[in-house]
DNA sequence: AGCCACTCGATTTT
DNA sequence: ACGAAAATCGAGTGGCT
């Protein structure tokens, strides 16, 4: 028979000594059912020049290993003209009854006469069966269904049907595929993993919503159900789970606390957390939190997403579930003050089970807001949602380049062993960007332009590649600018002949391109009515031309906006790849090479705007700051399509904006231009401040908020004595102890074990204290901090932990943090803060 | 004890 | 374990006077 089926979630098992991949996913009709494909294990052995395939092909077919029970053998061989690196190779590929024993395998063809090299043993066998089926993750296939012995191991699943697949292939025009989500959150009384109890754990999946407790109280609220004690609670929920039948599973931080916590408490209890589809617990990978994996659902810790893609893209200065809602989603969690646990009232208990409540349902929004994206990055890098949701953006553009190297009959390069990384980390760093030293001072009328995606349109233009990197100069090649490697000045050469690596960069820029005007463009419509869609090309035709109407729907404008995202940040990976020592297709020449050609290009572009008249006053990398000098906009727009036109290849310059005022401050104790370290007001009134105080975390919120106002007076209004005030109120505050202790905090990320510092500073000194109160600090914690009065020498003899009464130390707070904030910018006009303050404390003492 | 040069460590910018 | 380097700046450290 056939049938339609979505693949979500993907392993693989073996059977009578071969390898099957399970897929879990829905049918046509919704129903959750598993479909079970054969797939083979298999690699490459590349012939060394010269030689033929037959006397390797009898050897290997000899080959046998024993292990755990099984014999592995080579299956089948088959003799194939491939690329390697972009060169043409003969390659044996050699299928194998165990993908488990591919390794061993491969290690007894290895000094074989003939056989230049191996491949393609490393790579996971779902990943091959993907690339290679093409039966993608969410992407609808038609499945011909047939009988197979195999269907017996997977008959004992809880899901609607099992089939084996007699053929198996994407459908042309499927539809989109929206998961059911599920989200959920417990409350412990411990924090670490297993110890103490869980309390209640709270769900989420739409309006299907709830919280299960063992703590009742007489009147507690509908939603809450109340179970005989945690055991039955966490049988309880996993029913819940069963029932609800979500494709996807998830909870923030839920890899490393919620669902090893839920674990350790089954175990104790000696019941089993029988979420998935397989009568089983959940299984843990290795790894620094190890990934939960639950059958049949795929289990999905939105941090770890969040973390991995996102963070750099925030705001938040934490990654707590809080602070991401508020910004992604608008939500926040409620507040509950865990200091009331220990003497509940029923009052209390209902404030805990809404707070619980609260951030199940706070998580099932971000969750539905991050779907987009999820799916998008599925879609382009081709593997499932599992993986996509936990891998780094360096394994997103390897995995990319994986999936898509059957059109260029590449044979995949190996990942790097332990004395190769090892060996890649050792390298020195090379020389990177430039940056432009500022004159201290206040601007007007600043125009800035930047590159779009500098890094990945060098890469494309100049070919920049190891695959294309050659020992000398030609014709058909480019020669880099000079530069310095491992202590002398080079040059590298790269052929012009485009091979796999810059290909699918090119088609990730265009394709961000395509997908940023399909935004743009659907966006325009959405917002009011039909118009700017000019173009007839299938991507752009976004209106029904009968009625007029929009035709785009919320979903589809989120699902653009996510695939340029996702499109955009793999560009921007795609440099980092190369230099990045554990990288298939690591490069070290082709990423310093890059470095090169991105200081020559923005030297050239310097040159050439002050060569048109124009003063710059700032450049960082890939943007350029200038005054406008009288030119109209208009002017200079035109000046910029000038230039444009001059670049070679897809290299674009674009116009990042006009400002009417900007600032630039000296270094600290210096007269020299800080770097990263300025403050914009752009024509429209909206501010942009990079690198001060005011956007770092470990500065205490009174100098941010302070520096903030002053730097927005000065921007806004030119009014420097106006902000002088300012800083007078906050001195006299600060002096009459007028201020909030949540204002002189003082936040930092913990970086490494708290005993492996060299030299410790305050946040170790407060870290200790965390620890001699119980806390346990490590690697990722944030320590928050407070600096009293006290007789130490050091800060960190000084250090105090939020609700210490002690008595916060004004000469430090005015000293360290709230003057050295705000001295710089009053530099410039020629204000000497220290002074003014101290004069003021003069006139107070007369 | 105080100064100085230096290193360490956290964070941000691109 | 899972993109890169440039840059600022506070705090601590150890040698010197």
């Amino acid at each position: 028979m056939e049938l339609e089926f979505v693949p979500v979630d993907y392993d693989y098992f073996d059977f009578e000594g071969r390898n099957y991949v399970r897929m879990i996913g829905r049918d046509g009709d919704g129903r959750k059912i598993c479909v079970v494909d054969s797939y083979d294990a298999n690699f490459y052995l590349v012939l060394r020049e010269g030689y033929g395939a037959d006397a390797v092909i009898d050897k290997i077919n000899d080959i046998e290993v024993s292990k755990g029970g099984r014999t592995s053998k080579v299956l089948k061989t088959e003799v194939m003209d491939k690329h390697f690196l972009g060169e043409k190779v003969v390659g044996i590929r050699v299928w194998i009854s165990n993908h488990k024993d591919a390794h061993e395998m491969i290690s007894l063809m290895g000094d074989m006469e003939g056989v230049d090299f191996r491949r393609e043993w490393d790579i996971p066998l779902v990943t091959k069966y993907i690339k290679e089926k093409g039966v993608e993750p969410l992407v609808w296939c038609n499945v011909e269904t047939g009988d197979h012995d195999v269907l017996r191991t997977v008959e004992g699943l809880d899901v609607a049907d099992v089939y084996f697949a007699e053929s198996i292939a994407p459908m042309k025009n499927g539809e989109k595929f929206v998961p059911k989500i599920l989200a959920y959150d417990i409350e412990t009384t411990g924090r670490e993993i297993g110890e103490g109890e869980i309390l209640m754990i709270s769900y989420c999946s739409g309006n299907e919503r709830g919280v299960i407790s063992w703590k009742g109280i007489d009147d507690a609220p509908e939603y809450v159900e109340i179970v005989e004690d945690e055991a039955a609670m966490i049988e309880r929920f996993c029913e819940i789970v069963r029932e609800n039948d979500a494709d996807i599973l998830t909870g923030y931080f839920s890899d490393g606390f919620d669902l090893p916590y839920l674990k350790a408490r089954a175990d104790y209890y000696k019941v089993v957390l029988d979420l998935g589809v397989n009568g089983r617990g959940p299984s843990f990978a290795r790894g620094r939190i190890p990934s939960g994996k639950v059958a049949g659902l795929v289990h999905v810790d939105l941090y770890r997403f969040v973390d991995a893609v996102f963070s750099q893209y925030l705001q938040s200065e934490t990654l707590s579930l809080n602070e991401v809602a508020g910004e992604l989603v608008g939500a926040r969690k409620e507040d509950f003050d865990f200091a009331r646990l220990a003497n509940m009232n029923e009052s209390d208990w209902r404030d805990f089970f809404s707070y619980s409540l609260q951030d199940a349902v706070v998580t099932h929004k971000l969750a539905m807001k991050l779907w987009p994206d999820v799916n998008e990055f599925c879609h382009i890098v081709k593997e499932p949602v599992f993986d996509v949701t936990r891998d780094r953006m360096a394994t997103h553009v390897e995995n990319h380049i994986l999936h898509n190297l059957d059109r260029f009959d590449e044979i995949a390069e190996r990942r790097p062993g332990h004395g190769e990384t090892n060996e890649r980390k050792m390298k020195r760093r090379f020389e990177g960007a430039f940056v432009f030293e500022p004159t201290p001072g206040f601007y007007e009328d600043i125009v800035m332009f930047d590159f779009t995606s500098m890094h990945s349109s060098l890469i494309v233009t100049y070919n920049i590649c190891g695959q294309a990197l050659r020992p000398s100069a030609g014709d058909d090649r480019y020669t880099s600018p000079e530069f310095e490697l491992d202590g002398h000045d080079t040059r590298v050469y790269f052929d012009k002949k485009v091979g796999f690596f810059t290909t699918l960069l090119s088609e990730i820029v265009d394709k961000r391109k395509e997908a940023k005007l399909a935004y743009a463009q659907a966006r325009g419509v959405g917002v009011s009515g039909c118009r700017g869609v000019g173009s007839s090309s299938s991507t752009n035709d976004l209106c029904n031309s009968k009625n007029r109407e929009p035709v785009i729907s919320k979903a589809e404008l989120n699902m653009f906006k996510a695939r340029s995202n996702a499109y955009k940040l793999l560009a921007n990976a795609t440099f980092g790849y190369q230099g990045f020592y554990g990288a298939r297709y690591y490069s070290r020449e082709a990423a310093a090479a890059t470095l090169a050609y991105v200081r020559k290009l923005i030297h050239d572009t310097m040159d050439r705007i002050s060569g048109a008249g124009f003063k710059i006053i700032y450049g960082d990398t890939d943007s350029i700051a200038f005054l406008s000098d009288g030119k109209s906009r208009e002017e200079i727009i035109g000046f910029l399509k000038e230039i444009n036109e001059e670049f070679p290849g897809i290299i674009e310059l674009d116009l990042e904006g006009f400002f009417d005022r900007g600032i630039f401050v000296a270094k600290r104790d210096s007269k020299v231009g800080a770097k990263k370290k300025y403050a914009l007001i752009s024509i429209d009134g909206k501010i942009k401040i990079r690198g001060f105080e005011t956007v770092r975390r470990d500065w205490c919120g009174l100098s941010r908020k302070l520096q903030d106002r002053v730097l927005r007076m000065i921007l806004t209004e030119g009014d420097e004595k106006g902000a002088l005030k300012l800083v007078r109120d906050v001195v006299d505050k600060l002096k009459s102890r007028d201020v909030e202790m949540e204002d002189l905090m003082i936040k930092t990320k913990m970086k490494r074990e708290v005993d492996d510092y060299v030299t410790a500073g305050p946040h170790v000194a407060a870290a200790r204290k965390m620890i001699e109160g119980g806390v346990r600090v490590g690697v990722g914690t944030f320590v928050e901090y407070f600096v009293g009065e006290g007789s130490g020498k050091r800060v960190g003899d000084r250090v105090f932990l939020a609700g210490e009464r002690v008595k916060y130390d004004v000469e430090y707070y005015l000293g360290r943090q709230v003057l050295p904030a705000v001295e710089g910018i009053f530099d410039v006009f020629n204000i000497d803060i220290n002074a003014e303050v101290k004069g003021e404390r003069q006139e107070k003492l007369f």
